[in-house]
DNA sequence: CTAATATAATTTGATTATCAAAGTATTCAT
DNA sequence: ATGAATACTTTGATAATCAAATTATATTAG
């Protein structure tokens, strides 16, 4: 059993490892080839339409609020994003994206869709509630200790 | 069913994003907060007596060996990791935990496999089995994109 | 057996990524 | 109205990263 959870620890570390730098070969291959990979999930966490605040992004993130505005300063220069100063209270900036942000942000969505659906390939609907269930698990273990 | 696929990605990016985070909390409130979250992933990649070169390191972390090279100058300065020159063949650096290394190693470790032990919780056997096929079906198409 | 070629690691120079702490503008609470 | 709180930016420092050049050693072709 220990020897299992050892497998299965190895295979998830390389999945760590992996996903990341295929996400960057892919990007490097794209039209999108001027962004780096924590850019691009900037623009993710930022998404379409929400038009979430800086501190929320960063909280998403886990980044402070300086190292997000020093991305996104980046990412406007670049013509990603846009900020949005907000009406209601003007100390608020809302993060939008360009329509080349959305561009990237439905090219990024569709490789995730398409790893998640490999993830679940060949399994029946009760594999894909255990599936559920043991990433449900992570999640608590992970929220108990934040 | 793409609803489903939404949500599982969903809690993948979030799993991805906290599991870092809360590494690198947990390092900070451990005797080893002299190191960084990379500095960690670097001396879990060395692993205790497995002697690996820089080439093979900074291979398994997708870095170029300048990048790990210079990980590994900060990780001898704080006295983690030594340096071994090949004797076979004098180009060639094998890696080496220090004590302190060893003991910074087998903590990782064993909050990887808490991790894990929480991840399979409350699972039966054919559970734990449909997990590992999921995964490798994760790993097999990662491998299919490198 | 030497000369060209290849390989392993390091160095260099540039850019991005990151934080903590200080600063600026605005809002809230009393 | 003013003192505290909040949202973001700036600043200064260091880590993280790469591509390309360099150094030392090995391998191979002639």
């Amino acid at each position: 059993m220990e020897n299992r959870t050892k497998i299965i620890n190895d295979s998830l570390v390389r999945i760590y490892n992996d996903i990341l730098w295929i996400e960057e070969k892919e990007l490097k291959k794209s039209q999108f080839n001027d962004l780096s990979i924590k850019e691009m999930h900037a623009i993710n966490a930022i998404t379409m339409y929400e038009h979430k605040t800086v501190s929320q992004v960063a909280k998403e993130l886990h980044l402070t609020p300086g190292t997000l505005t020093a991305t996104i300063d980046r990412l406007t220069r670049k013509n990603y994003v846009t900020r949005i100063r907000s009406n209601d209270d003007r100390r608020v900036i809302r993060l939008g994206l360009t329509k080349k942000g959305r561009l990237m942000f439905r090219a990024h969505d569709a490789f995730h869709r398409m790893m998640v659906r490999n993830f679940l390939k060949d399994l029946g609907q009760d594999e894909i509630k255990t599936i559920e269930k043991a990433l449900r698990n992570l999640e608590l273990f992970l929220r108990e200790r934040s």
